[in-house]
DNA sequence: GTTAGCACTCTATATCGACGAGTGCTAATT
DNA sequence: AATTAGCACTCGTCGATATAGAGTGCTAAC
């Protein structure tokens, strides 16, 4: 799959690149030949330019003009060329230093991240907080509001708080409620919510259950409350960046740009399918199948606490991204996000 | 200060706008002569056009095309000339079945308004969730978290549910902060968070309190979990269907545009405005003052609970709006929350 | 008071040519 | 055999120019 290219071809196909993600203009033979000293003449460039065309790795959009790296090429550039140095410690510690957890519930952390993110990149930073079904059981109450409409508070290991309504037999007390909140803190702590299932699911099935009226209901309760997914949460931050970028010039797809965002769905998408790796991961637009993000490059890592709540965050901007800039900040962030998350347990 | 114009003056203009509010693009006495039939030859109709233009509620984008209505001109329509008509009972019915509140969480609500308000006007929505400060306590938990810091999780007599961190002593044990909250459920239930301030302030003043630790301790962490203001929170809806309208169609405008929805600031600031006043109340950009804006009106109303929750919602669109089309929406629309608010007591 | 007529203004659109950047090919060079 | 200089060719950009059309303001006639 993957083709060998000879080193002039890489170290052209290289500058192209570079040139390209700082210009975002075709880039001729000349201006390869002079700026980087390859010790070759424009024509031989032109050639190798031909070759690397053929292989689908450039284009030009018109019969006169320089090239533009393919997504294929941009692809061959990040998994070969790309280098990506780690960050000295004063950087590290600078960058440290933009984030400002201090008292902060999880959903401000989330938006702070993307925020960051975003500013420190020039690009857009998405945030996707970690997975109602991915966090540990921390405690549970029960509100009662009206017509047998039910208020769940869930509160994570890490202080994720998430609630729900749900619909529940009307004949419920507050005291029921706040026993069953009780019974179920006691019986849960520190479970995850997959280990919390199962065992309800289990306690559900044994017949003695039958004889305990309230025991039945705080199972019942409980289950629906915790057996649905829970809507996922996504933090966008400084999508109007994007529309600087003169790739997305003209109104057209600025409009489709935003709708994407705003939607938040094929994003979703996106980040998801990244959760199942571990590291840096890099998702260019036009390769990514059925997503409509044309023209987008997405580097996305994951955070996690010690006990496995698991978040996405990550930069979306051009293809021509900067990203021996934005990987490592990315890469980082995600540790930094990481400690943060286990340093809410005590 | 408001002028006043004749009876052909007026229909000149009504036309005018109405016009404009159909086509965007600059009408021509000749269009007005024809359309509507004043038996007016379309010299007479520009007679009254340059009058119209030289108190200032018409202008002309160039020497010789048709005229605009300036902000002052759409004022003078909106104030004088519009007819916002009821809506039938049909209409009625139909709206509110474009909402779906079953079983949503407060923040699902303030959501799913915000979208079936943009989707239903084709502008953005917007919608300003009622202020920590304007609900009614219910209940509130303590949690620990690591190094001193407690989540605080408040719920307001409407389901409204706010989270927030807060620094307290660290010899504060789990045990502690449940027999707190126990106590402050009991002693706050029903209160205005107004009443529920000044009823802390009061006590912490009282002597005794000094010689009971925990009483201390509950009200100095309920005194800091509810004397500062949580962040609004407001909800944006169909911002890109913005990005279609004529008058933003310059990449520059966009851009600025979608910086403006993004950071959230000055839209609140105007909601916050509009919260004084009740019923539908309408701004137009130009004339709002600092607020950044320009070309953009927004119509408001105000919702709210008999206990006092007050929120906002509304639409923003092009000061081209079809406000006869969009105030009786937003106008029913807060009736429709307002009621579904009142539901959640039971 | 109203309107027909007309000169005038300004925009939008299309057309043209010059310019320049860049290519591909070929023949000469090393 | 690889490299390169030279050259004809292509194509997009920019500015100038012309044209059509919409709309106005003014004046004189109704």
């Amino acid at each position: 799959m993957a083709e060998v290219l000879n080193e002039r071809s890489q170290n052209i196909l290289d500058a192209i690149v570079k040139d390209y993600i700082i210009s975002a203009e075709p880039v001729g033979s000349r201006a390869i030949s002079r700026k980087h000293n390859f010790n070759l003449s424009p024509a031989s460039v032109r050639n190798v330019m031909a070759d690397l065309e053929e292989m689908g790795l450039l284009c030009s959009p018109h019969t006169s003009s320089g090239r533009i790296p393919t997504g294929k090429g941009f692809k061959y550039y990040i998994d070969t060329l790309l280098e990506v140095r780690d960050l000295k410690p004063e950087e590290k510690e600078q960058l440290s230093h933009s984030y400002r957890f201090q008292n902060m519930r999880m959903e401000d952390i989330m938006q702070e991240v993307g925020r960051v993110l975003s500013g420190l990149s020039q690009y857009t930073g998405l945030v996707m907080a970690p997975k109602f079904i991915s966090t540990v059981f921390r405690q549970i109450e029960f509100i009662r509001l009206s017509h047998g409409r039910v208020l769940m508070i869930y509160v994570s290991e890490t202080g994720l708080v998430q609630n729900k309504v749900i619909e529940a037999d009307s004949s419920l007390t507050t005291r029921d409620l706040e026993q069953i909140g009780n019974y179920l803190n006691e019986e849960l702590n520190g479970l995850s919510i997959q280990e919390v299932r199962n065992k309800l699911k289990r306690e559900l099935q044994e017949d003695r259950v039958h004889y305990d009226r309230l025991k039945k209901q705080a199972l019942n309760l409980s289950c629906s409350a915790l057996q649905d997914e829970v809507e996922d949460q996504l933090y966008v931050a400084g999508a109007s960046l994007m529309l600087g970028q003169p790739e997305f010039a003209t109104p057209e797809q600025m409009q489709r740009l935003i709708e994407t965002f705003e939607s938040k769905k094929q994003l979703l998408e996106l980040l998801d399918r990244s959760q199942s790796a571990q590291g840096v991961q890099i998702f260019i637009g036009s390769e990514s199948s059925h997503v409509d993000l044309e023209g987008c490059s997405l580097i996305t890592s994951t955070f996690s606490n010690q006990k496995g709540a698991i978040g996405t965050l990550g930069v979306i901007g051009p293809v021509r991204m900067n990203y021996s800039q934005v990987v490592p900040i990315v890469d980082f962030t995600a540790q930094l996000v990481s400690r943060v998350l286990d340093r809410e347990l005590e």
